[in-house]
RNA sequence: GGUCGGGUGGCCGAGUGGCUAGGCAGAGGUCUGCAAAACCUUCUACAGCGGUUCGAAUCCGCUCCUGACCUCCA
């Protein structure tokens, strides 16, 4: 299990050999979707970009232990001191009960992810089935003298907490910088100090979701579920804590604060964040309104775009860009983005009818081992497409005659395709014909030929023209006429 | 205001001291009844100004522009 993979970490601020603590063993948890509302666009890419760190350490051998929670109580809306809960918040807009939206958007929420061909993680527990842990993990920073309560509602001493340990690790912020612009919380406020986070928060009466604790009546703080979570399942110490970037500052800050407070030790050896998806430059997010909705981008039901785009267009979209950039998002680089995934799965079809030579010179070795070095420089996706690109190449040429490649050559290619476009990449085909459309193309194709060998273009053209308006593309090559939906 | 990132050809995006990805689009050609596809060729950029260096898109400095976080967000 000696790979060469280098893996980014946000702690130290730069690339890390990857050294899990317990080989082959890999502990992955990844902070999942508050599910309150359809998950956007940018929600996805996270998650496809995780997908893919997923299949790769697992094509590398690892036995991955991927956990994924769904936040579906107690994560706040704007003031603190309001104590407003968003599913409570959204339940009365609704009229529904607060458990019908989560039900609801969580199965939303596995469509979509279904639609992107992400795999789905190992476990995928959620906040509210673990309300105990959450509570026990709360009374334990208590007993270390890390929080304080007021009033039925807990609150983490960050002061205290930054006398013994370094508070923003993650972010590298100056603690009296935060101090001085952290923006005041209206109201009558309880806290001791300004940057005092809530871990656990007294619920109105009138508050639906609520659990008795020994605070009293009530419901977690965001950032103690996943601690809780992560640490139940993956142990108080494990490989690497992912998320998005804009959970660093605070979500994982806290995260980590809550971790040593509760258990004097850092969650996670390595820290991964990806970037954001921006629309004109400016980061798509809920509160900004400019998100897409994957619904949207699929049916091009959105003023930005001219027509719809297959799911798996939209994921070889964003695994053209790497991780840790943000990505620009626009119907043109989508347009580029879909022709090239076609032309990466034309050539991949090809590899069936390819016909071997005696001799080569290809090296297909190299090819692989610049494709497993993109990779292994911190899941560089874009770079392994690029040398994805260079098999395409090298596909077309063999077909068309131009390149002698030996029956090992294609089986040598056919493991690659193999190995990095569906189990690495995760790409699959799209729109798989039944065997009857084969069948009926097969008869129509018949036709046409028989039309243009008597030289009747006038209906040969008819039938190509008319295959193209309903999406079926004919190609006619030597050895006859092949078809594929565009 | 503070912290951390960016600015790459028509577009999207890698790279991060010399070998100057890739996709899409454009141009020319081969093939073809036409078309498409494929192949070949071509177009070849690193915000600006200085500096370091034999050599910089890549390092350093300044300037300009821009983004994210600091407040719920992947």
């Amino acid at each position: 299990m000696d790979s060469n993979l280098v893996i980014y970490n946000t702690l130290s601020r730069s690339k890390e050999k990857f050294e899990p603590l317990h080989p082959p063993m890999v502990g992955l948890y990844v902070c999942g979707p508050t599910v309150y509302s359809d998950v956007h666009l940018g929600n996805c890419r996270t998650f496809v970009s995780f997908d893919l760190i997923y299949r790769y350490l697992l094509h590398l051998g690892y036995k991955v232990r991927y956990v994924r929670n769904i936040t579906d109580a107690g994560h706040l809306e704007g003031d603190m001191d309001e104590g407003d809960d968003k599913f409570a918040k959204k339940a009365r807009l609704e009229q529904l009960e607060p458990m019908e939206i989560v039900q609801k958007y969580t199965l939303g929420f596995h469509d979509v992810m279904r639609l992107f061909n992400a795999l789905p993680p190992g476990i995928e527990p959620t906040a509210t089935g673990h309300i105990i842990e959450q509570i026990e993990m709360v009374k334990q920073i208590l007993e270390n003298g890390y929080a304080y309560e007021v009033n039925g509602t807990v609150y983490f001493d960050v002061e205290k907490y930054c006398k013994e340990f370094n508070y923003t690790i993650l972010t590298n912020r100056n603690l009296e910088d935060l101090l001085e612009n952290t923006r005041e919380l209206g109201g009558q406020n309880e806290k001791k100090g300004r940057l005092d986070f809530a871990l656990w928060i007294k619920a109105k009466p009138e508050h639906i979701m609520q659990w008795t604790s020994p605070w009293g009546l009530g419901f977690p703080g965001w950032h103690i579920e996943c601690s809780a979570m992560s640490s139940k399942y993956l142990g108080e110490n494990f490989d690497i804590h992912g998320g998005g970037m804009d959970l660093a500052a605070t979500h994982h800050t806290n995260e980590i604060a809550q971790s040593q407070a509760c258990n004097h030790v850092t969650p996670a050896k390595y820290w991964m964040h990806t970037n954001m998806l921006t629309v004109n430059g400016t980061r798509m997010s809920k509160s900004k309104g400019n998100g897409f909705l994957p619904y949207q981008l699929f049916s091009g039901d959105h003023e930005l775009l001219s027509r719809g785009f297959s799911p798996m267009s939209v994921r070889f979209f964003m695994l053209q860009a790497h991780y840790r950039s943000t990505l620009d998002f626009s119907n043109e680089a989508l347009e580029a983005s879909d022709k090239g995934f076609k032309r990466l799965m034309n050539a991949y079809s090809l590899l069936e009818k390819l016909s071997p030579s005696q001799e080569s010179k290809n090296d297909l070795k190299n090819l692989s081992d610049r494709c497993y070095a993109a990779m292994n420089d911190d899941f560089n996706s874009p770079v392994l497409i690029a040398e994805l690109f260079e098999a395409v190449h090298l596909i077309n040429s063999i077909y068309d005659g131009k390149i002698p490649a030996t029956q090992k050559d294609i089986d040598d290619l056919k493991k690659l395709m193999n190995d990095f476009v569906f189990d690495v990449l995760g790409l699959k085909e799209e729109g798989s014909q039944t065997d009857d459309t084969a069948k009926l193309l097969d008869f129509i194709i018949g036709l046409r030929t028989e039309a243009k060998e008597n030289k009747d273009y006038a209906t040969s053209d008819k039938i190509r023209i008319g295959l193209n308006s309903l999406g079926i593309q004919l190609k006619d090559n030597k050895e006859g006429t092949t078809w594929n939906k565009i």
